[in-house]
DNA sequence: GTTATTGCTGACCAAAAAGACAAGTTCAAA
DNA sequence: TTTGAACTTGTCTTTTTGGTCAGCAATAAC
């Protein structure tokens, strides 16, 4: 692919910035509101623009959703891939895999909840999306899982369900930090907190995993 | 307390059955659309009412979006408790714990997806309640795992975690079903599907607990 | 049967919000 | 310095939606 090679102006500077300002703060809103709960007004006033100059860059909601949306995606994707390097056992690819997906937790919260609103909603603007880009790669994934059981270097369980209670137990860590702060009385969960899940869930995969050692 | 005995006439059996159909309409609206995102008249349209009669039944959104949390809460903290029957290994208070969690994943979606919307936006309307009523409880229930690693009766983890875990693993089962449809090529999660999971669930979290036998 | 209560509806209103449009401003290239 | 393009804002229109209100209809009480 031919990239070209834009000039750097004074404008295409601050255009790029003011978008990533505009994405940055759409994420915080869309997270907090949902998609119909989100007024481009109210995007508008955290990223400190007009509403019609935040038109002007994005000419409606639903294409600012979507561009949220598929940011998240993209990131999710690309650090997610469950590569097996020369070398590495099944133990240390999930368990860098848990890492990961803990770190996206962390860093990328609002991003993780626009995503968890639209999917609990039927995901009406993300389905096609599933199917062409998610559901490749997690059907390689799960054969490989499945092939690390039948060389007998894993415990024999479910690969299918073991990706979704990896992924549901770290991203819970993004979308019901809320109700974890309400029980763990912090007003917000800190590096400490994240570390400790961290290592509860691994070391819950681990096991389940049937990892001789533990650590 | 004194229970006001009610009369049963013909219009208030009527009542009862049209408030129910009300909440079981708002449940599905809320949970597809979100609090902002649901219409009193989209949620009269799916109760088969006007919109001037649902408000005539509930006076107002708030109100009935309350209503429809309160009582998805109610059923989860009745069914949730942990007890500790006489003779009960923890193994079995857990596998139950888990079972229960499940079920209402299965029953009750759309209650559950509401909750879940209601949590990622910050819980607005919750957060009072998740002190009053869930704070305690898991308090309780963390103690009482607490006990039962000093008594070694099974693994040093880390019982918060535990809780978010199974939390968050029988929950994706509601909240993210569109997700695994997805993935796993069916159009919706029947019995067998939820059977598996909760074979899987049920199997990582007794490997964490360090259970001997795992059948 | 009459009256009072409960249940229901149509017509409306006010506020919010998406987005169109036109006009003005800043900036970069010639 | 001029010119055109990129950027920004104020005004207006239309649609959606939560909620009110007055009145009609069905039912229960007497």
């Amino acid at each position: 692919m031919v990239v070209k090679k834009q000039k750097q102006t004074k404008q295409s500077i601050n255009r790029q910035e003011l978008e990533a300002r505009i994405l940055r703060s759409a994420e915080i809103v869309f997270a907090e509101k949902g998609y119909n709960g989100s007024s481009m007004e109210a995007i508008a006033a955290v990223a400190k623009i007009s509403k019609q100059n935040l038109i002007y860059y994005f000419s409606n909601k639903e294409l600012l959703y979507k561009r949220v949306l598929k940011e998240m995606l993209d990131i999710w994707i690309e650090k997610l891939s469950f590569l097996e390097k020369d070398g590495d056992t099944p133990e240390l690819v999930i368990r860098r895999y848990v890492h990961e997906k803990m770190q996206l937790s962390r860093l990328y919260p609002n991003g993780s909840k626009v995503f968890a609103h639209e999917i609990i909603s039927g995901a009406p603007m993300l389905k096609d999306y599933l199917v062409s880009h998610l559901k490749p790669q997690f059907e390689r994934d799960v054969k490989l899982v499945k092939s690390w059981i039948s060389k007998g270097l894993i415990a024999d369980i479910d690969a299918e369900h073991l990706f979704f209670t990896i992924w549901a137990a770290t991203q819970t860590y993004a979308d019901f930090s809320l109700q974890m702060e309400v029980l763990l009385a912090k007003t917000s969960l800190d590096e400490d907190d994240f570390e400790r899940a961290e290592l509860a869930v691994t070391e819950f995969v681990m096991r389940a995993l049937g990892a001789k050692k533990i650590n």
